[in-house]
Parts: structure tokens; C-alpha cells; sequence
DNA sequence: GCAACACATAGACGGATGTCGATATATTTC
DNA sequence: GAAATATATCGACATCCGTCTATGTGTTGC
């Protein structure tokens, strides 16, 4: 004799434990205010030099240079040196691949 | 006289603080890799009792309560009570809007 | 009513994270 | 070369987060 079951079927993870690590990473590096507010800046130009962000945001300048690095190192924005000045462009195909993650498949 | 400018013209953030907040609530309750699992195994059925993620996921009890309650405060799933279990289904259509919230402008 | 079960909550603990001031590095300008 | 500027890095600090064990709460079945 058996217990009452409360599903029918077992469930099977989709996602395995090395891919739902990958996509928390990416996803950690935008879900922080100031890098959404970096994001929104970026996403209205083609490039922007970072001195800029640091009026805009109200923090201070080793803080943007650290949340510019969390973004470049999860590859959603890219860096272009010229002379003094660092410019940083939106990766919109990388914002737009994890955009296509979090849809869900119809019901 | 006046110094080089790095930009043409000075930033105009498009998300406010607030907002800029709100959103990173939600895509903090989606960056987790154990929570990202949940969202899977929960996106392949209408829905599933608590009492099938433990043994799949490999953590105790408590931590898959703890990040259910997450997903359900984040408003990402639902809670439906039946005697002794508890069901969770997933919420598509704020999954869905957090989809379309990351996808950037085109160029 | 009592034992077993499903789930939630509380508290503790270690590690990760956001922020800052101070400082280092690289570049320009005089 | 020296001063000024733009950015990155370092170290410190407080806070947050994920996990666990222990326990509480509600439900089922004998």
C-alpha cells in the first residue's frame, strides 16, 4: 500500500545545474539599480565615456568603474579606449540573447 | 578657454531611481541558479508541489521554501493550498514582461 | 487524539556584494 | 618634466544572501 502522491510524474530539471549558473551570472550583473541606470544610458547612444556617468548617477567614481567592469565582464557592454577617455557601448545582441532566455514558452 | 569634452552632450537617464529599483528586485529574484531550475521545471507544467523540487534539486527543505517564497513575492509564481500540499505554478505573463523590459532598443 | 506528513519560519553562519576614500596608472598639455 | 585629467585598483567596511538545523503550523489517516 502507498501514500496519496501529489504529482503524477517526477519532475526533470530542464536546465541543468552548470547552464542555471551561467544565466544567474548574467543575469546578476544587470539585476543592480545603477548598472540598469548605465544600461538605459546606453541603450540611447552608440557610446558614452564614463566620466559622464558619474554626475548622472550619484555615486562616486571608483563605484561606476566597478559596475562598468561587472558589465563588461559579463559581456553586455564593450570598452573603446581613445586618449584620456574610456567609451562604452551597449552589447544589445547579448541584451537581446538574454531577453529570449526568460521567455517562457507558451501555455 | 575650455578643455576637451569626451561627449557631445550630457546624459539624460531614461529609468529613474525608482524604477531602476524595482527592476532589479525582479531580475534579483531570477538570478539565482537554483531559483533559475525552479523557473524551468515550473515552466514545463501547468504546476507542481513543493514537495518534487527537493529531491531534484538537491538542497533541504527549506532553502526550495525559501526560494519559492522569492519566485512568489517577486509575483513571478503563484501559491495554490490542497490539504496537505501546496502547489506552485508559474506567473507567464510577468515572466513575459520581464522578457520585453530587457529588450533593447533597436540600433 | 495521536502519529506521520508537507510546508513555513526562525536563527545562525560563512561568503558575496556595494560603497567609499586613498592611491596607482596612463594620457594630455604646458 | 611637471601638473592636470580620466580611469582603474586596493583595502576596508557594512550589509545582504544562500544555506543549514531546529522548530512551528496545519493536514491527513488510523
Amino acid at each position: 500500500m502507498s501514500l496519496p502522491q501529489c504529482c503524477p510524474a517526477p519532475p526533470n530539471p530542464s536546465l541543468d545545474d552548470s547552464a542555471a549558473g551561467d544565466l544567474a551570472s548574467v543575469l546578476n550583473a544587470i539585476a543592480d539599480p545603477v548598472r540598469l541606470r548605465l544600461i538605459s544610458m546606453l541603450s540611447q547612444v552608440d557610446e558614452r565615456c564614463a566620466c559622464d556617468f558619474v554626475d548622472s548617477l550619484g555615486v562616486s567614481q571608483p563605484t561606476v568603474s566597478h559596475h562598468l567592469k561587472v558589465l563588461a565582464d559579463a559581456g553586455l557592454v564593450s570598452r573603446r579606449k581613445q586618449g584620456r577617455w574610456v567609451y562604452y557601448s551597449l552589447e544589445r545582441a547579448e541584451l537581446a540573447e538574454l531577453s529570449r532566455c526568460l521567455q517562457p514558452a507558451p501555455d
